[in-house]
DNA sequence: GACCGGATTGGC
DNA sequence: CCAATCCGGTCC
């Protein structure tokens, strides 16, 4: 099978834009385990500087943000909760520090590989392997170890989907930032209208 | 150097 | 509903 990453132009552009067309797209993992991926079907757009849900809000430039103000199309980690990683993909140019997190994908290569990382051994909802941004990445194998990796080489990238998703693209309010003010009306979360990894929400 | 809280998850 | 678990940010 022929890997094609995204070229580096498609990152950088409007951040809202880019969190609306990675939906639909194949996240690719390839690691010494195996090749895994999914199709992305739940993002969220993190507008840098000017917002208070950013982790650069105000230009807040540390160890764990100056990865988001390189040119974009690299990826962004962190953890949360002292548990959990999140991934993002950067975008812009350089010196603006904003990235689209990755909420949820549908499993399409390496299923066992996934359910075994995740220590599901007869899992009655497949579901739970990839709807949430922790759980896909304990379930890709995506860790720290990943910070900064340039998404237009071919170790964790995103491409084409072979088998096009179907279905309309959603937009809503992001989750779980109320404390960010006015930002937290904006509706900067895109997903898969009926996929069922997509989160649930009380609003849509 | 202390303290606070989180772009989450899973269990009660 | 709430604990887990630790790092980053803030303030002293």
């Amino acid at each position: 099978m022929a890997f094609k990453p995204l070229p580096r132009e498609f990152y950088l552009r409007d951040t809202i834009q880019v969190a609306r067309e990675l939906i639909g797209k194949e996240l690719v993992h390839r690691s010494s385990a195996g090749i895994t991926s999914g199709v992305i079907v739940e993002t969220e757009a993190y507008m840098g500087i000017t917002d208070p849900a950013s982790h650069a809000f105000g230009g807040l430039r540390s160890k764990r943000t100056e990865i988001m103000y390189l040119t974009g199309g690299r990826v962004y980690i962190y953890l949360i909760y002292g548990m959990y990683n999140c991934m993002n993909v950067t975008t812009q140019k350089e010196g603006a520090p904003e990235a689209v997190l990755i909420r949820a994908i549908q499993p399409v290569r390496g299923m066992e590989i996934m359910l075994a990382r995740r220590g599901l051994k007869n899992p009655k909802s497949l579901m739970n392997l990839t709807n949430g941004p922790g759980k896909l990445c304990q379930a890709m194998g995506i860790g720290a170890d990943l910070y900064g990796a340039d998404l237009c080489e071919k170790r964790l990238f995103v491409q084409e989907p072979e088998n096009p998703a179907a279905g309309e693209v959603g937009a809503s309010r992001r989750l779980n930032i109320e404390y960010a003010g006015s930002a937290r009306d904006f509706e900067w979360r895109f997903y898969l209208k009926g996929n069922p990894f997509v989160t649930r929400t009380s609003f849509e």
